[in-house]
DNA sequence: GACTGAACTATACC
DNA sequence: ACGGGTATAGTTCAGTC
């Protein structure tokens, strides 16, 4: 039988004693597939040099005596070849040593202990991996299978018939063909519990959306008149069967929810088992299962669970306005859309004319899910074909995972053998290594200017890579001829000439990256933006994975190196320009602020054409805007310009403000709101007259009680759990409240709060901490102090002292009121 | 008990 | 455990006078 198909998921079963992949995907009329394939089974002994081949011959008829009984399996060395390899950059002898099973290439490794074998490789990718760069069967392309068609046949124990699936085969032969358009189905999910805690309350309702579908099931019936997309069933029970019913009827290629790894799925596991039934999702009736640990995984066989929130951690959350990464902020910046408007309270409180509304609340959550979904699928879909891992693995891995993933399924263009992933003992060794140098910071001298370019190099540690060969495989104990140099922590670090695999894999994703970039102006679509952003997400990345304890290819060296080289570049440039006699105001790490002076806007970009044409390899700085003015502020300790932090207005009166209270999120709102006005009027004004008069109405209404509490809430996260804080800090002292008052706050929350007035005086501001519905007023004197003060004092303090003078007055007697 | 610098903590920049 | 280092700043803590 042949027939077009396209992969979605894969897992893996043994049968005999040996593995054999399960790829579950449709074909092009939408049929869903199951295709059972094995692959060679091996992992590399890399010799040692000059051994003559007689050795070689005796130490292969020794590997192939092999056999182990483990686990209740038993797995024998099948073959073993001798080839010409590649590892780290140097060509090695090496035996293939096949085996049986994948599981036991670990223990097979420990067997070879001998003499002339001078490192074991390649038994820990995974078999799904190694089956992936077997036989190039890569996930979301498309291919022409032709296979054996099981029909309830007892091959593989009736592993065909116990899969719903249209058809299931055994793969013979296949080649990749043209991309097709693929339709796969989504179902978005959402559940209400009467607890957070898993699994100890109990689930209310669930509801579920895809694109022509929506309901809500629920057992708590209300008398009012039941809107037509909620269906009743008597308990909780029932209404997990139901659930697993409905998932069954739709059968979609993708369920998905929101932080559902860590609660929709699990939760729902823990609510089946209490109630005695099944939570049998899988396409063979299996349950879900999750990986034990801090970063819970819920799988689900033959159908990917996808838990939306872990890939825009990983691909959006740097780009994103958001604070924080609940549903609600999320789809307020991707959808334009917010969750509904229902304060959630235990069921046991709700009325009966509230329930309604709850569940549009609940239908409303998977609406937004499915939505932000449908938003991130090109994306997802891009990341999928560029790593080459399974979707259910890249959406949810980090993008350190990402860049390892995208080098595995790249080594053998480079005839390279794995390296090992770093054993337990190692990575802690890797985790105490001192920090090595990083980027230059330039100090600004704070003031108010005009007319402001600023330049920076476009994807400035990936190009310092490529055009330094910084890697593992390319960094040199000694120094050689034409090698690359760098000073750096007091040592010198070399680098071979001859390009490593590393940076020509770079290399070739940063041509890739300004290739769909390019495109993307001629002719925009999502597929390509998205392609792009997945090419600068991974140069990105690059230099982070090399200095990573966790990585395959970690090479501190060359991350310090990256750091000093781009050090270097940035400050070359600087000079370049300081001959030019542009005043430079800033830098930071990778751009540079200064004057335009005298010269248009179209000398200064000849200006950067010229430097351009003198950078070294792939180096290049680019225009990052001209600014109409700027401002750069002092440390609030003393006359030091503060880095990182620098407020910049372009010609459309668009402001970039980075780093000043208004951007930080632990600030009140009142704070962060007056700051950028003010910083607006400035920027827009030149001067800070109406700016001052704006703080002095403020200053006014602060001490008239007239300001909203709400916009005088602290919002702090708490980064670990309650007992483990050394110092007591106000927003500890919230959280403690709320559990107190068996508000549920744990490790990740922002723990909101306000500072009251207190009866007597109290010197800790923690003392003086409520939670915002408690009553109280606010404090006065905190919020003028340590608050408005603050994120205000510096920016007038770059103008004449006239007008510092007036703000210290305004301070003293405002203070002195009290 | 007031003062001061160190330690702890959160968050931002690139 | 699930890129890196640089930097600001608030608050508490612990020691000194």
């Amino acid at each position: 039988m042949k027939l077009d198909f396209i992969p979605l998921d894969y897992d893996y079963f043994d049968f005999e004693g040996r593995n054999y992949a399960r790829i579950i995907g449709r074909d092009s009329k939408g049929k869903r597939i199951c295709v059972i394939d094995s692959c060679p089974v091996y992992l590399w002994a890399i010799l040692k040099d000059g051994l003559k081949h007689e050795k070689i011959n005796k130490l292969i008829k020794e590997i192939e005596k092999i056999e182990l009984d483990l686990k209740g399996r038993r797995t024998k060395v099948e073959k073993v070849e001798l080839h010409e390899k590649s590892f780290l950059g140097k060509k090695v002898n090496a035996l293939k040593v096949f085996a049986t099973n994948y599981k036991d290439l670990h223990d097979v490794a420990d067997q070879l202990g001998f003499p002339e074998i001078e490192k074991r490789r390649g038994y820990d990718l995974g078999f799904i991996t190694h089956y992936i760069i077997e036989k190039k069967i890569i996930p979301m392309h498309w291919y022409e299978l032709s296979g054996e068609v099981l029909n309830n046949s007892q091959e593989f124990g009736g592993i065909d018939s116990a899969f719903d699936v249209d058809v299931c085969i055994k793969l013979e032969s296949f080649r990749a063909i043209e991309d097709k358009k693929l339709n796969p189905k989504f179902l978005a999910y959402d559940i209400e519990t009467d607890e957070i805690k898993l699994g100890e309350g109990e689930i209310l309702m669930i509801s579920l959306v895809s694109d022509s579908f929506r309901k809500v099931i629920t057992w708590k019936e209300t008398k009012h008149k039941k809107p037509e997309y909620v269906e009743y069933v008597k308990d909780e029970a029932e209404l997990i069967e139901k659930f697993v019913k409905y998932v069954g009827d739709i059968s979609p290629d993708l369920l998905v929810g929101y932080s559902s790894d860590s609660f929709d799925l699990p939760y729902l596991k823990a609510r089946a088992e209490k109630n005695e039934v099944n939570l049998s999702l899988g396409l063979d009736k299996s349950q879900p299962k999750f990986t034990r640990g801090i970063n819970i995984t819920g799988k689900i066989k033959g159908i990917v669970h996808i838990d939306i929130l872990k890939f825009i951690r990983t691909a959006y959350s740097q780009y994103m306005q958001s604070e924080t990464l609940s549903l609600n902020e999320v789809a307020k910046e991707f959808l334009g859309d917010s969750k509904k408007d229902f304060k959630i309270k235990h069921s046991s409180k709700i009325g009966e004319g509230d329930w309604e509304k709850y569940y549009e609340y609940n239908l409303h959550d998977s609406i937004l899910t499915f939505g932000l979904f449908e938003k991130m699928w090109p994306d997802m879909l891009e990341f999928t074909k560029i790593m080459q891992e399974p979707i259910f693995d890249v959406s949810r891995n980090g993008m350190s995972k990402n860049v390892e993933s995208y080098i595995l399924h790249n080594l053998e263009k480079f005839n390279e053998i794995p390296e090992k992933r770093p054993m337990h003992d190692e990575i802690s060794e890797r985790r105490q290594r001192e920090k090595y140098e990083g980027a230059f910071v330039f100090e600004p001298a704070p003031g108010l200017y005009e007319d402001v370019v600023m330049f920076d190099f476009t994807s400035s540690y990936g190009s310092v890579i490529v055009t330094y060969n910084l890697s593992k495989s390319t960094f040199l104990e000694k120094p050689e001829k034409d090698s690359y140099n760098i000073e750096t922590g007091g040592k010198k670090l070399y680098f071979a000439k001859e390009i490593g695999f590393f940076p020509e894999m770079l290399k070739e994703i940063i041509e890739k990256r300004k290739h769909y970039k390019e495109e993307l102006k001629h002719k925009p679509d999502v597929i390509k933006k998205a392609r792009s952003n997945a090419f600068k997400l991974l140069v990105n990345s690059a230099y982070g994975y090399q200095g990573f304890f966790g990585a395959r290819y970690y090479c501190p060296e060359a991350a310090a190196a990256s750091a000093a080289f781009a050090r270097k570049a940035i400050k070359d440039t600087m000079e370049e320009i300081n001959k030019q006699e542009f005043k430079i105001i800033y830098s930071d790490t990778d751009s540079i602020a200064f004057l335009r002076g005298k010269k248009s806007e179209d000398q200064i970009l000849k200006f950067l054409k010229e430097l351009n044409s003198n950078l070294p390899g792939i180096m290049e700085l680019e225009l990052e805007g001209f600014f109409k003015r700027g401002i750069w502020v002092t440390t609030r300790a003393g006359t030091a310009g503060a880095k990182k932090k620098y407020a910049l207005i372009d010609k459309n009166n668009k402001l970039k403000i980075r780093g000043f209270e208004t951007v930080r999120r632990d600030w009140c709102r009142l704070a962060r709101e007056v700051q950028n006005r003010i910083i607006r009027q400035i920027l827009e004004d030149g001067n800070e007259k109406n700016a001052l008069q704006y703080v002095k109405e403020i200053i006014k209404k602060l001490q008239q009680r007239k300001i909203n509490k709400e916009d005088l809430i602290i919002r702090t996260q708490l980064k670990k759990s309650i007992s483990e804080y050394k110092a007591v800090s106000p927003h500890v002292i919230a959280a403690r409240k709320m559990q107190e008052r068996e508000i549920p706050v744990s490790q990740g929350n922002l723990v909101e709060y306000y500072i009251a007035e207190t009866k007597e005086k109290k010197k800790l501001v923690r003392e003086k901490v409520k939670l915002p519905d408690e009553a109280g007023e606010y404090n006065i004197e905190y919020y003028l102090k340590n608050q408005i003060l603050p994120a205000v004092e510096n920016i007038f303090q770059i103008f004449n002292s006239d007008v510092n003078d007036i703000i210290k007055d305004k301070k003293q007697t405002t203070l002195g009121d009290f």
